[in-house]
Parts: C-alpha cells; structure tokens; sequence
DNA sequence: AAATAAATGTTGCATTTGCAACATTTTACA
DNA sequence: TGTAAAATGTTGCAAATGCAACATTTATTT
C-alpha cells in the first residue's frame, strides 16, 4: 500500500503540511470521528491504529463500507460525511492528520520536487482505492453466495501466487464484506467442503481445483 | 462532473497533452476498447462517445461495473485491466485520449499553473468515483431487492430536492445496478406500489411518504 | 484463572429470489 | 413505414437465503 508520504524526507514532510495547514487529532478506541469535523474539504491521513466507515440503516442493519488501516487516507471528498447513515468509528487508539483540500493548489509549495511526489502519492491511492471497490462491487453482484466465495477465494489466490491461504478477516469480518448472512454463508462453505471444492483448516484455505 | 481539462485553456491543454504523450484513438460502436492497449499505466479521457465496463463470469452472468460518459476518464489504475472477466465495450462511436500515468511527474510540465489545476482536477475526479463507488458498495450491501430500490429511490429524491423523479436508467439497467433480477425488480416495484409506498408512471417516480 | 465477550458452527423454517417462459409495448433502424 | 430488436410486464416454481435460536469454541479483560 503507497504511503502519502512515500519518498519524501521528514524535512519536506514537515513543510509540506504546513502549508497544507495540517492539524492531528488523536481519538480513544470506540470514538465516532466524524462527529467534530469541520465543514471545509479535507483529506485525512490515519497516522497509527485503524477505523472502520460503518452504513447503519433504520433497521439497524450494519454493514463495513470500509476499513482504512494505519498508513491509509480517506477525505471529506470520497464519503458522505454527512449522511445520517454512515458512521467512522475508531477501532483503536488512532491519530489522525487532517489537511485542507483546497490548499492542494497553494502557490507557495505547489511547485516543489517533493511537492510533485506528495501529489503522485495521492492519486495513486485515490486510484488503488477506485480499483479496490470495483473489485468489491464486481463481489457484490454475484448473485449466490456459492459464486462470491469462490469468486473471493480466486482474488486471494490469485493475489497469493498460492492455491492455499489464510483469509485476512475473520469469517463475521468476511460474511460482512461479501454482504451475506453469516450462518449462511458457514453452510455455503460446508457445501463447499462436501463437493470437494475447498478444504479448510481455521482461516486457512485451500482449493482443490 | 468535473472535466479533466476543465478551467484551462486550448493552448495549455494541449501543452499538457504533449508533455503527458497523450494519443488519441476512435473507436467504432461495440469494439472491446481494451483489447489494443499497451503495458504502460495510463489515464484515458472518453471525448465523445461513451464506454461500459462488463464483467462476465463462468457462467456467462453480465454486471456492469460502471458506465463512463462523455467527458468521463478511466484508468489502468483504477480498472483490472488484464483481468479476462471484465471487457470495455464502446456503446457508440467513441473517441478516448490517453495520457501516459507515468508522465504525471514530468519535470519539464509540473511546475506550471495550469498543470496544477489539472492535477487539482483529477484529485477530484478520482475522489468523485471513490465517492459513486461508496453509494453504489452501500446499496449492494442491501439485503432484500426492497431495501435496495427503497434507499436508491431516497438517494435519487434527496439529490434532486424532490419527491417525484425520473430514474437515469431503463429498468434494465437499474436492475443490473443494484444486481438483482430483473423481473423479480418489477415483481418488487409492484409490491411497492400495492403497498401504496410509491407510485411509478414510466420512469417516472412519486415516493409518498 | 475466572468471567465475559466475541467468534464460529448448526439447523428448521418462512421468505425472498432467480429463473424460465411467456405476452405486450416501445424503440431503433434499414 | 414496416420490421426487427430491446424493454417491460406477468407468473409458477424450485432454490437460495435470511433469520432465529441455539451450542461450542476461542479471545479478551479484569
């Protein structure tokens, strides 16, 4: 994953938020983050431990729109910051460095060598995270539980260089992130097994095929 | 939608379009756009026309992943381009730029104003697909076909300020975005409207609550 | 180490859904 | 303008799925 500060020294670093007037907050486990931001466009960059965009609808139905790990970035510009329904929920301890969106363009910095990487950084991530939830959403149209495991399972695979391998969710993580009923989605897998399709150990996976 | 060349002059775009190597290629109706692409990473700019990118699975199942229209871009960034399952197919005659990704950094352009407004614009760009993805990821993750036309219908009704409004897509089209089957879609719809929740005349719908 | 919480596994059942196979209407185009 | 193609509407039926209500195992916390 491409760090927003990738290539560039502390020095730069350092100058390159302050004219980007960054601020950083820190926030306890469990806090919603975005419950105290202000209105101006930002991009955030999640400096140490991770959180967790979280869609809750009137029924009380929760579903993971995203997690961004310690390194990654979201911005005011990439989620409904305002939607009732969509929360940002610190999963632990976590720092967070806020800059202003609209002093991506100030004259005095924006013509720097390290300037240029910073914004070479961005735009790869901005597009890393396009192709991730293409990938995610070409996952959600499967239409049975059966295909969005298998069709999972393949993407891991394939990733992996390796026909076994551990999954990087638990299962409730998972059934979540493929937007299936977890029991459900346990007999799929026994199905699965039973067909001689994969074999399972724990979190580890191997497909027989 | 933001234009990638938006706010800079015919003079300094096609500055940029220099420096950044851009080609330009036209393609005729239904032509996989992907199928002649070089290796190198680049950025494509729809001129005219209008491009859709299908995935098709095993089974010969056909989601379209996003739809991109004039003045749209894409990227191999933000697209598996390699990936056999999905195609781009032109819907019309179809004129696309490309511009090589890793030109961004050309030091010769990168330090010029109009280079930055157009790095500023493809920030944006690239942060409003995030965006649409997100919306899209958070109607997927719906479980029932009426959950899912109930908050698309809200989503619609809050963008244009009203409660009656028509739908940019044929009901075709709508189905394949929210993945589900079409004539359980209008089976659902049906059910909607027996339930006095909303009223539909063509594409045009009344939400009435 | 005990207690509490979280994750995982299992199963019956009602509901939702996809699918197939049509009829009908609308749109595109030769 | 006539014809082919695409979109829309309808319905029975089998399969897939969510849900509830548990038991069991694994982690976490005090």
């Amino acid at each position: 994953m491409t760090n927003l500060f990738e290539n560039i020294n502390e020095q730069n670093i350092r100058k390159i938020k302050r004219f980007l007037r960054a601020t950083t907050i820190t926030y306890p486990k469990g806090v919603n983050i975005l419950s105290n931001v202000n209105q101006d466009d930002f991009i955030a960059i999640v400096d140490s431990g991770s959180i967790q965009f979280i869609s809750t609808d009137y029924d009380g139905n929760k579903s993971i729109i995203e997690d961004i790990p310690e390194g990654g970035m979201f911005g005011s510009l990439t989620f409904p910051i305002n939607d009732e329904e969509v929360s940002c929920i610190a999963k632990e301890v976590t720092q967070i460095t806020y800059i202003e969106y609209n002093s991506i363009t100030n004259d005095e910095i924006s013509k720097t060598d390290s300037y240029i990487i910073f914004i070479k950084n961005l735009i790869k991530i901005l597009s890393d995270q396009v192709s991730e939830k293409n990938s995610r959403i070409e996952l959600l149209t499967k239409k049975t539980t059966r295909d969005k495991l298998l069709d999972y399972f393949q993407i891991q695979a394939k990733k992996r260089g390796t026909k076994t391998f551990t999954i990087p969710f638990s299962y409730t993580e998972l059934a979540n992130y493929l937007s299936v009923d977890r029991s459900a989605m346990t007999r799929e897998i026994g199905y699965l097994k039973d067909d001689g399709i994969i074999k399972t150990n724990g979190r580890r996976i191997t497909l027989l095929y």
